[in-house]
DNA sequence: CTGGGTGCAAAGTATTTGCATGAAC
DNA sequence: GTTCATGCAAATACTTTGCACCCAG
């Protein structure tokens, strides 16, 4: 059931040398979907013990400018980080603060926005606060 | 051609001492539309040389717990600040930076939500990057 | 072997807190 | 007069940088 992917190709594709750390911390992200710096930090360190906060960012900020990596910017929570994926929109539950990805087309807006305002938009970001399924 | 907004009732209303600088730090948040906190410490400053930044996250924090503001955060640049006004998304120009507001209508795709995964969203945040009109 | 990655320490930036004084109501 | 805001200094949190050493290719 769980996407298997392939790190070490996707390291490689972007001219980032391959490293267990490198490894583990695609890994933890894919695990939890969307984390936060410092809860990675904690779960890297399970393995690394003695990676340092400066490694995970210099690795993250690496990853991120290669498009491997994406930063989920929330109001009200800390930044977290995901895999690049497929477009896709955030839904946050006010009560248990679960993030969760739902894919659905984001065109239909894109297409409204240029036809009202002549922006041209290519990427979009969207987070929808309320109440899950299991939170109601 | 702008609207004029009772700083004094808004800071009233929502039970917070109205000072001068309070008032200066809502004009130039209106003023400016979205303000990150270093220009608007700059601009606050013209006005009260004195001010400390932390009485300006003090009354940044202050208003936005009563929602008086609102977080606007945006992949890549540095969070800013806006007056709470009616929902709307953004438009991020990634040539000139430039970030606009733009009411459209969010609750059809907040209703798609909810029936394909029983999630009941209240509001929403949605940022869409590409070039604007002028930068074309 | 060579270039880039790692870990440490230190620096830099961002944000919050505590407290004495002063202003709002 | 009482409560809360302000401004300063200090503390804390967050992120980046420099450098010596090490590993991936």
């Amino acid at each position: 059931m769980n996407t298997t992917i392939n790190y070490l190709e996707l390291l490689k594709n972007n001219q980032l040398k391959v490293t267990p750390q490198r490894s583990v911390i695609l890994e933890q992200i894919n695990k939890f979907g969307h984390i936060d710096i410092d809860t990675l930090y904690m779960y890297v360190k399970k393995q690394f013990p003695n990676i340092s906060l400066a490694t995970l960012y210099k690795n993250i900020n690496a990853m991120l400018e290669k498009t491997i990596l994406k930063e989920v910017k929330i109001a009200g929570i800390k930044t977290k980080y995901e895999l690049t994926k497929a477009q896709h929109i955030h839904t946050i539950c006010n009560k248990c603060g679960a993030v969760e990805d739902l894919f659905i087309d984001t065109n239909t807006i894109s297409e409204q926005i240029k036809s009202e305002t002549n922006f041209i938009a290519d990427e979009c970001d969207m987070n929808f606060f309320g109440v899950c399924k299991n939170c109601q």
